[in-house]
RNA sequence: GGCGAUAUAGCCAAGUGGUAAGGCCGAGGUCUGCAAAACCUCUAUCCCCAGUUCGAUUCUGGGUGUCGCCUCCA
């Protein structure tokens, strides 16, 4: 049974879908108006282990996630380019699917827009207004009017009394009360616009998040996620304008994720703040995998500070699981290629016990993995039990490689099925985790690494001539040849082996 | 001022009312021409005080530190 955390009611709670066998997710996404950075990926890596888990048990999932494309920051970064705002959104829109696809997110089901939702904000607005929820300024702004909302707060916890008003930024003296926020912008110069009942203008901040989710969702979805900063007012304000707009003070998200924020020297990584580093950057460093696999080795409401020293301590441990994957992927392809006599008498009982206890091993651990990520989705226990899988694989490995070819020839049929199964338990671990998707493809089906992969057998044969004749200068001047354009020779008891940097 | 988190080994990080996963780094060892990888061994009484309990790191209260939200922010 999993387990979620829910902000709403501060617990952890048991899930239980709407529908039956359905999941429907809303993630506020991202304004596009610069190269995302480290801390807008968290939120989505998340999600995208949560879709990746929902759809493996079996869930049908509906997954959408905004681009709120207009926007005081777009609108101001347009004007300092004079460029349109809608040429910064795109553009920066790309940038977001360029950094987030290297990250092996996979795409959302729809990604709505402000600017193609406008209608629906609209008439949103225009509910409010009439149920009284919402009132309308002389010059065509429109204000959520909280005073008219008894649970307003609910979310985020906090009681009306309790914000300190105009602590840091002026209060704004038309509002009804200082909470109030704004539904509908009038339009001002050098601005787009979109016409209204209320004159020319465009949807303040909260509004689209609303409308969107109702429109693609319905009025009761199960998820709605982002980072923990969203709470409020964002948040606060979506759930108080939609239920106040439905009617219905049970409808819209049913459970409310919020991500914990990565921080630079222990402090908020923010735009504003200037303390960040964008994905983009950190890509020319380190493979999108690693930078993955970097996020979700904390749990997803767990701070996590971010340096160079981090991420290259997670390019380590994800190589001890890369090492596995190539472990295991070497075995079959020795049995595949036909070196084995399959199905031989010669299996001894030793490696068949052995191969049993690997596989046994590996059922338990793919169980618990699953336990922990029904356990509010804590990819962090869940990687612990993918790293013990990796040792055991390591040791079985070994063993049969250390009794050499005659050991490999003596794996019986039913210890290769055993083998296929293993690997087929490691790979839905790192298939959940979304890992090992692009070195996966360039083993099994990129026509060019079998060329690779002969030209690298003729290298190897000749370097081993060289070795021995004990000509290690020879020996040693082709490895670090080879290291410099990327690849990696391994001298083994059993072999050579090699790999990519 | 209000609200909310969090405090676990050198570092990162899970977790449980019955003395604590995993990763990184370090030390020693196996293997080895060297290197690398892999494997084995070693490294914590869980911020402080009080309480509940047969027993608390895990529950309660207090304290201290750190962080976040109350303004745009993933």
């Amino acid at each position: 049974m999993l387990k979620v955390y829910n902000t709403l009611t501060r617990s952890k709670q048991d899930f239980k879908p709407i529908e039956e066998g359905k999941v429907s997710i809303y993630c506020c996404g991202v304004t596009p108006y610069n190269e995302p950075h480290i801390g807008n990926a968290r939120p989505f890596v998340t999600w995208d282990v949560i879709r990746r888990y929902f759809t493996k048990k079996g869930y049908k999932v509906k997954y959408i996630q905004n681009f709120t494309d207009v926007d005081d920051k777009i609108i101001t970064a347009a004007n300092r380019e004079e460029v349109t705002w809608r040429e910064i959104s795109d553009r920066y829109i790309e940038a977001y699917f360029h950094s987030m696809d290297a990250l092996n997110i996979r795409h959302a089901d729809i990604y709505p827009r402000v600017s193609e939702t406008m209608d629906d904000i609209i008439s949103m607005i225009q509910t409010l207004v009439e149920k009284g929820f919402a009132y309308v300024l002389g010059n065509g702004d429109v204000f959520y009017d909280v005073t008219k909302d008894e649970q307003y707060g609910k979310l985020s916890g906090r009681k009306l009394d309790d914000n300190e008003a105009g602590a840091r930024i002026e209060v704004d003296d038309r509002k009804h009360h200082p909470m109030d926020f704004a539904l509908w912008k009038a339009a001002k110069p050098n601005e787009p616009f979109w016409p209204s009942p209320w004159g020319k203008g465009r949807p303040g901040w909260h509004i689209e998040c609303s409308a969107m989710s109702l429109k693609y969702l319905g009025k009761k979805f199960d998820f709605h996620g982002g980072g923990s900063d969203l709470i409020f007012p964002h948040h606060e304000n979506e759930i108080a304008q939609s239920q106040a707009a439905i009617g219905d003070d049970h409808s819209f998200a049913q459970y409310w994720l919020h991500n914990g924020f990565i921080t630079i020297d222990h402090e908020k990584m923010s735009k504003s703040a200037g303390n960040f580093f964008t994905v983009k950057d950190i890509l020319d460093k380190y493979p999108g995998e690693v930078v993955r696999f970097f996020l979700i080795q904390t749990h997803y409401r767990s701070p996590l500070d971010f340096s160079e020293e981090r991420i290259k301590e997670a390019q380590t441990a994800y190589n001890r699981l890369a090492t596995s994957k190539d472990y295991i992927f070497d075995l079959i392809r020795k049995m595949d290629s036909g070196n084995m006599d399959m199905g031989g008498q010669g299996s001894s009982a030793i490696t068949v016990s052995k191969a049993g206890g690997l596989v046994e091993m590996a059922e338990r651990l793919l169980s618990l993995f699953y336990d922990a990520l029904d356990d509010d989705f804590n990819t962090a226990l869940a990687i612990s039990h993918m790293f013990e899988l990796s040792k055991e694989i390591n040791i079985y490995y070994n063993e049969i490689m250390n009794s050499g070819v005659a050991g490999i020839n003596q794996i019986s049929e039913s210890d290769a099925k055993i083998i296929y199964r293993v690997r087929d338990i490691y790979m839905e671990m790192a298939d959940i985790i979304g890992i090992f998707e692009k070195a996966v493809k360039a083993v099994d089906e990129n026509a060019e690494f079998k060329l690779i992969d002969d030209l690298m057998e003729i290298i190897i044969a000749n370097r081993q001539a060289a070795r021995e004749a004990k000509n290690w200068a020879a020996a040693d001047e082709i490895r670090d040849k080879l290291k410099a354009v990327g690849i990696i020779l391994e001298d083994t008891a059993q072999g050579v082996r090699w790999k990519r940097a």
